[in-house]
DNA sequence: ATGAAAGCGCTAACAG
DNA sequence: CTGTTAGCGCTTTCAT
């Protein structure tokens, strides 16, 4: 590797001091037309670049935003991370990406390591809120951060919809169609506060509309492949007629095991799932789900931590004079239902005919003054 | 936020000098028990951790990597980021992440970012290998680097397929289904290297199997929503009866709006996607593609650039003595062709049954002894 | 308008 | 065994 260029080297072949150097390039300071033609001309034929590590030791700023997903093969995530670094990108903002691969261990070290790199903010999803040593390591910090598809604790906000009232709504939709018996399926159930929530909402929907408590059906990440746990679950229960899985993939995969078993759906069996990835869209039966804005909760989460660098780093900032720095609220974002034809009433009998799936009022837009027309 | 804990308050605490907590905490150089201690509990107590952006200045090295892909949209670019990104997780690398949005300005403009951060090595995935001003810099600075996707370019390899022969073989298949009209797909077909290729290998395969030259569908991306284009383009060209798209993305929304329009697929008309993403095998009807292995990319780009930092900081490597700097040849992984419901025979009428969509011999193996049995 | 020098956090070389 | 110091690349006083 070639030895880098430093600002020596050009000042050096301009002739003149480093400081001068950086004046120029920097355009701070006053400098002579001559010299200024010296040092581009230097600095270009040399091909140099700023160091921003050594530019990062003398301002303890790195322009740099960390970030930590369970993963990335959840397109839900991916979309999330998309947010962020397009509007990261746009400030002028570079992003440390690392995954947590669901496990509080690496979740952790990544935090750790994030830190020991200085970045200058964290947007992170985490397993679980109430229980984080990440977060710790953040809060105690003080770094500014924010969560994405949790809560929000302590000083740390979190964009992402209100799980528990999104799981409500779906077991609006369930007794819409007439379902009584229905279970809700988890995958890291222990390990997920939001699947958590999902289903304490699921449950609370079920007790308001007079339905059964459902049962759930938990599935143990370890114990064997994820097809053949979900054939067991199924041919255990089969007397529900309807399953609420707390994400899509995992409604996605119940689709095909309940194939598999020669059940279908929605007659025998209707499933709703979680997130409202671009897939479900796509496949047959079409999945009836919630609809979140991924990329929003991204660009929403990197927007507030940009907005809340420390204030003498960041002089264009917004910060609204009235924010105070006690209460820190969910940075709230819209969610809808949307109506599939994985469910349907049980047998398949349902009076209302096609119309019945849409009119399920649960549209619940939250106005968010972070979230402007320009988009990203 | 706080003030950031360094090395000295750690000494101060202590009550001996800066060398002497370095040595102490990272285990180098002789040191009493009873210093030891003193040094850990003050490090302890303070929470301190070594500042990487120190380090890094000192030592020229980041423990960083570069990754700059088109989008995380599609879901095989996240599962590369994915695979690369385990890699250099489980080396104690980090991973910076840059999109170029498909575009060459973005693209070069990451490059230049993380060329100034310093990262160790750069893996990427750039529109038109010949002639990316990105790939140019990174050839100057002579840092480690590797493509995906793309083809390799001077010293930079690239972990990918052979987009070529894969082509091809997708023209086997529709021969082999009877298939004699065919058009090729594709949306950025000029900046694109990739699908270029692709188009090139199509076409000389269905030149191979004595079937009409493929008609080239191009999407100019600025002109509009892509259903409303492939709805004109579809329409366009009523007498193909097959359609091979440059990416499983691409596939699926010319099966929907093929849908829309009222033709069946496969009977009016048979897609063939590329990439083999998971989703295609959900879809109805099920998407006949080219299954590559995205995160393989991404592991074996990663481990790539590992292997090939500087030796001097990199004492564990495995370099072999042989390998010379010139030739720097792909590093080819397998692919194979899925067979899927969306293929079939003109007018639907497959003589063979479903037997003859998996009768097609296309699986080619590249044993590659980079990617060893632990993965990633 | 410009150069010299201090200092950001750290490691390595050198004295003791 | 341990403290002192130089220097990594840069910006920023402070002189000139």
């Amino acid at each position: 590797m070639k030895r880098t260029v430093t600002i020596k080297d050009v000042a050096q072949k301009a002739g003149c001091g480093v400081a001068t150097v950086s004046r120029v390039l920097n355009g701070s300071g006053a400098t002579s037309a001559k010299t200024r033609e010296r040092v581009f001309a230097a600095a270009d034929s040399l091909g140099f670049v700023f160091s921003d590590i050594g530019r990062s030791l003398q301002s303890s700023r790195t322009r740099t935003l960390g970030c930590i997903v369970p993963s990335l093969a959840n397109p839900v995530f991916a979309d999330a991370v998309q947010g962020l670094q397009n509007v990261a990108q746009n400030s002028g903002y570079q992003m440390l990406l690392a995954c947590s691969n669901y496990n509080e261990k690496d979740e952790t070290e990544a935090v750790r390591l994030l830190l020991a790199k200085h970045v200058d903010g964290i947007v992170l999803t985490v397993s679980d809120v109430e229980n984080s040593a990440a977060l710790e390591m953040i809060l105690q910090r003080e770094i500014p951060a924010c969560l994405m598809f949790n809560k929000p604790h302590g000083s740390i906000p979190a964009s992402g919809i209100d799980n528990f009232a999104a799981a409500k709504a779906v077991a609006e939709a369930f007794h819409h169609m007439g379902h009584t018996d229905t279970g809700f399926l988890a995958l890291r159930f222990r390990s997920s506060d939001r699947s958590r929530e999902r289903f304490e909402g699921f449950a609370a929907g079920c007790r308001d509309f007079g339905m059964s408590d459902p049962q759930l059906l938990e599935i143990d990440e370890q114990s064997g492949d994820l097809s053949r746990l979900l054939h067991d679950l199924l041919s255990e229960s089969a007397q529900l007629t309807g399953i609420f899985a707390s994400n899509d993939f995992l409604a996605l995969a119940a689709i095909r095991a309940a194939k598999e078993l020669g059940r279908r759906v929605p007659e025998d069996l209707s499933i709703v799932g979680f997130d409202g990835i671009e897939i479900g869209r796509m496949v047959e039966p079409s999945l009836a789900t919630i609809v979140t804005d991924a990329r929003a909760m991204g660009s929403l989460a990197a927007r507030y931590v940009l907005d809340h660098l420390s204030k003498a780093d960041n002089p264009t900032s917004s910060q609204s004079e009235t924010e105070t720095k006690a209460a820190m609220p969910a940075l709230g974002l819209s969610y809808h239902f949307r109506p599939g034809a994985s469910l349907d009433a049980p047998g398949g009998k349902n009076k209302d005919g096609a119309e019945a799936a849409t009119s399920t009022p649960s549209r619940h837009l939250v106005p968010n003054p972070l979230l402007n027309s320009q988009g990203e």
